[in-house]
RNA sequence: GGCCCGUUCGUCUAUCGGUUAGGACACCAGGUUUUCAACCUGGUAAGAGGGGUUCGACUCCCCUACGGGCUGCCA
C-alpha cells in the first residue's frame, strides 16, 4: 500500500533561504530521505514582479550550504503555466468551474459596500456562476472553482489532527485570471499532483489554503497528498521573525561560522523531538524523523543552544571535513583565503582545537598560533604577560628546550621543573609561554601549542619574546 | 470583524487519564583546571486563567486572555 515517499520544497524567488523556509526544506528532506523517497525542488516563480533569478540562485547556494540535495531538476512554476491553464480549462469542461465576468472594480465595490452595510466576511459571490453561457459577453473572463457552498472540508493534518472548515466561508477562488496566467492556489496543486509529491510538508501559513486546494483536487478527481502543516519560527522574543533580529537568512548563519551538521541538528530539532535525543547525526536524524514528532506551536531560536550544538559537532567533526567548511566559511564571510601552510598548520593542530570552539570563527581565533608566523603579534593581554620576570624565565627555559627529544612528557617535566624552581605554579608559567606562543592569552594547551610547531619554531617564538 | 491554529521551567521539549511533571540549553553555587572550551557535583525554575467531564486531569470538552495565520485576478 505504502508509496514510495515524495515531499518537495517550494520557494518563491523573491529573497534569501529564509531560516524557516530552510527548517521547512530539512523536514522534507530528512522524511524522504529517511524512506528511500525523492525530494524535489520547485520555484514558484509566477510572481513575475517580484522573483529573480538571483534569489533562486541564493536559495540553490543556501540549500546546498545546508546539504540538502534534491532529486531531478529544478522545476520552474513559470515554465508549466500552460499545464495549468489547461488544468483550469479541464476543470470548466468537466463542469467545477465556470467563466467569471466580474472585474475586479466590480469586486472591489461589492466588498466595499458589504463592508459599509456590517457584513463582517464578505465573501464574494460572482453572479455568473450559475449563468447560462447564452448570456456571456465578449469580454475577458477569469475561470473560477466551482466550490461548495455548505458543508465542510475537512483536513486530515499529520501535525494540526482534523481541521474543519467551513465552505460557506470560502468564495470561489480564480483559478486562471483573466490575462490567463495560472493562479498560486492552482498551480501548486497542479505541480504537487503532476510531480508525483505524495507528502506536503509546509509552513501553517498555508492551512487555510488546503482547504480551497482539496477542492481542486477533488475537482479533478486527483488524490489528495498526506498533509503536514507545520508551525512558523519565531525571533528569541517571540515575535515573528523579522530582520530587526537579525540574522534570518541561512547565508548569514553561514557567514557567522556556524558548521551546517550543526545548523541542520538544532534546527531539526526545533519543533521537532525524539523522546530526549539532543545532539544526534544525519544518519539518526534520517531514520528517527517523523510527522509524529512534529510540534503544534511555533518555536523560538536560541542562540546558545545553537552553539552547544555546533560545538559538539565542531569536536565530532572529521579533520579533513572541518578544513573544508572552514575553508568554505571564510570565503562566506568574506575573509581572505588560507594559505597552504595554514592548511597543513590547522589539520595538525586539529586535534586540539576542535573541542574547545562552539563557532569556527572561534576555532580559528584559538588557532592563532598555527596561523600566524613570526614575529608574533601580540594583542594587550599577551603584551601584558611579558614583564621583565617572565621575560627572564622564558630566556632561561629556550637553552633547556635545546636538546631535548620533543615529546609532551620531556616538555612537560622542562616546565614544571622551571615553574617549580621559581617558586610558581604552572599556571603562571603559562601565561607567557602563551604570550610567547600564540600572542594571546586564548589558547589551547601549550604542550599542544609546541608540538604542533615544532621544537625549532618553539624555540625561536620564546626568543623573540625574551628579547 | 469572521474563520482556523496554537499556549508545559527563561528557551527547546518529554508526557499521549494515575509520574516527587523528565531531559537538554541557559542561569546560580561548589569542585577540577594551564587560558578558553570542556568536565564533575548540587541547585533555582513549568502545565496562561476559569469552568466542566472523571474515582483521578498537563493530557478530554467549553469559555476567556494572549500569540499567530487566513480572509487577493500575491505566493
Amino acid at each position: 500500500m505504502s508509496r514510495p515517499v515524495v515531499t518537495r520544497f517550494a520557494p518563491s524567488p523573491t529573497g534569501y533561504l529564509h531560516i524557516g523556509g530552510a527548517r521547512t526544506a530539512l523536514f522534507n528532506w530528512l522524511y524522504a530521505r529517511g524512506r528511500g523517497g525523492k525530494f524535489l525542488l520547485r520555484i514558484e516563480d509566477t510572481d513575475r514582479e517580484r522573483s529573480t533569478p538571483e534569489a533562486t540562485a541564493a536559495i540553490l547556494q543556501g540549500l546546498a550550504w545546508l546539504g540538502l540535495d534534491w532529486d531531478g531538476e529544478v522545476v520552474s512554476q513559470f515554465d508549466r503555466k500552460d499545464r495549468h491553464a489547461e488544468v483550469a480549462h479541464e476543470m470548466l469542461a468537466r463542469g467545477t468551474a465556470y467563466k467569471c465576468f466580474a472585474t475586479a472594480a466590480e469586486i472591489a465595490a461589492f466588498r466595499e459596500a458589504e463592508s459599509a452595510k456590517g457584513v463582517s466576511y464578505p465573501v464574494f459571490l460572482s453572479p455568473w456562476r450559475d449563468a447560462d453561457p447564452a448570456t456571456h459577453p465578449d469580454a475577458p473572463f477569469a475561470i473560477r472553482m466551482k466550490a461548495p457552498r455548505s458543508g465542510d472540508t475537512v483536513i486530515d493534518d499529520q501535525v494540526q489532527g482534523h481541521v474543519t472548515i467551513q465552505n460557506a466561508t470560502l468564495d470561489d477562488m480564480i483559478v486562471l485570471r483573466s490575462d490567463g496566467v495560472p493562479t498560486y492556489m492552482l498551480a501548486v496543486v497542479v505541480d504537487d499532483h503532476d510531480m508525483g509529491v505524495t507528502h506536503v510538508i509546509r509552513g501553517d501559513d498555508h492551512l487555510n489554503n488546503a482547504a480551497r486546494q482539496a477542492m481542486v483536487y477533488d475537482a479533478m478527481g486527483w488524490d489528495i497528498p498526506v498533509w503536514a502543516h507545520i508551525p512558523l519560527i519565531f525571533g528569541p522574543d517571540g515575535k515573528k521573525l523579522s530582520k530587526r533580529h537579525g540574522a534570518v537568512g541561512v547565508h548569514e548563519y553561514q557567514a557567522m561560522g556556524y558548521p551546517a551538521a550543526g545548523m541542520r541538528n538544532y534546527l531539526t530539532r526545533l519543533g521537532w523531538a525524539h523522546g530526549d535525543a539532543e545532539f544526534f547525526t544525519d544518519q539518526q536524524a534520517r531514520a528517527w524523523f517523523d510527522l509524529a514528532g512534529i510540534g503544534r506551536a511555533p518555536a523560538r531560536l536560541d542562540f546558545k543552544k545553537l552553539e552547544n550544538i555546533c560545538g559538539q559537532h565542531i569536536a565530532a567533526a572529521d579533520d579533513a571535513a572541518l578544513l573544508h567548511e572552514i575553508v568554505a566559511y571564510r570565503a562566506a564571510a568574506g575573509l581572505e583565503a588560507l594559505t597552504g601552510g595554514q592548511e597543513n598548520g590547522l589539520l595538525r593542530a586539529m586535534y586540539c582545537l576542535k573541542d574547545r570552539a562552539k563557532t569556527l570563527p572561534e576555532l580559528l581565533e584559538k588557532a592563532e598560533f598555527v596561523l600566524a608566523s613570526r614575529p608574533i603579534s601580540r594583542d594587550e593581554a599577551a603584551q601584558k604577560a611579558l614583564d621583565p620576570v617572565s621575560r627572564g624565565i622564558l630566556h632561561e627555559l629556550t637553552p633547556r628546550l635545546q636538546n631535548v627529544s620533543w615529546s609532551k612528557e620531556n616538555l612537560e617535566s622542562i616546565l614544571t621543573g622551571t615553574a617549580t624552581a621559581h617558586g610558581l605554579n604552572f599556571g603562571k608559567m603559562a601565561a607567557p609561554l602563551r604570550s610567547a606562543l600564540a600572542g594571546r592569552m586564548v589558547t589551547p594547551s601549550v604542550y599542544d601549542m609546541m608540538l604542533v610547531i615544532g621544537q625549532i619554531e618553539t624555540i625561536a617564538r620564546l626568543e623573540d619574546a625574551a628579547a
